[in-house]
DNA sequence: ACTTGATCCTCCAGTGACTGGAGGATGTAT
DNA sequence: ATACATCCTCCAGTCACTGGAGGATCAAGT
């Protein structure tokens, strides 16, 4: 038998509260865990790399309904290749523009926190790096 | 005098919903709005790039507190620039990671769109892209 | 001037995604 | 055997909104 973990161990080991891993499996999230003989849930590391992805998911503001869809592409093993090139499709335009929006914040953030070097204070371009260039109102 | 805007104005502008406004309004994220003679509260263009940024930052994964600190790089005009340093720095290291995250998950994903035309289903590392690889227990 | 429909106001209750705590059982280390 | 951590269930609270009631105001058309 392989390694097996508890509850405890898993939230040490992706930052998650032990109540939040709880929740996770009653909304289907995380599939419902095997319990030891004294009731305890027992997890895998299977269960290990799902949680820290939805962990992930969660940080970079995926909504539990885009990761659910984002877990249906690993759940289903290889059946209705389509429909799971449709749901990667859908997500890889809004990854798109996330990345281009912290790349622009990134750049907006290093001039801030290098002009004191440079004597003085930067124009400061943090809002526009976010606020979008579609606004030009 | 320039172009004032109603709250649904900008909610339209912004895709943020009327009510949410008024909220970030009482918490202070968005500075308390000047009032019309009837009492409607009106917005001019640097209120639309402020809320615009707020939703992007939101969107991001950002929390309110979060967005908080960085509009506070753009609020204090020039004064103490090693603290604005300081907070800009601090939230460099965390989006390098978000955008490292991303764009693994931006590869699996594409992978997955593009595998049916190469003919059977993809092995899907969706998973693996954003469970992160520090992992290897 | 009047009506109609959209928009605004305040206030308050509900939702999504957790977070924390009470009360009690079980595991592990001395 | 005693302690102390960890687990269980259940339930209440928080954060960041979201929606609706009840009522005033505005803008357009007649």
């Amino acid at each position: 038998m392989t390694k097996r973990l508890a509850i405890g161990d898993l939230a040490r080991l992706t930052g998650t509260k032990v109540n939040t891993i709880r929740f996770y499996e009653e909304i289907g999230l995380l599939p419902v865990a095997l319990r030891t003989a004294s009731g305890r849930r027992s997890y895998d590391t299977a269960d290990l790399r799902r949680l820290s992805f939805i962990r992930h998911g969660r940080q970079l503001g995926f909504s539990i309904p885009e990761i659910r869809s984002l877990l249906a592409l690993s759940d289903q093993p290889d059946r209705d290749c389509g429909e799971a090139a449709a749901i990667a499709r859908a997500h890889l335009a809004d990854i798109g523009i996330r990345i281009a929006r912290l790349e622009t914040l990134q750049t907006a953030l290093t001039e801030v926190a290098t002009s004191c070097e440079g004597g003085r204070a930067a124009e400061c371009r943090v809002i526009e790096a976010i606020a979008g260039t579609e606004l030009a109102l």
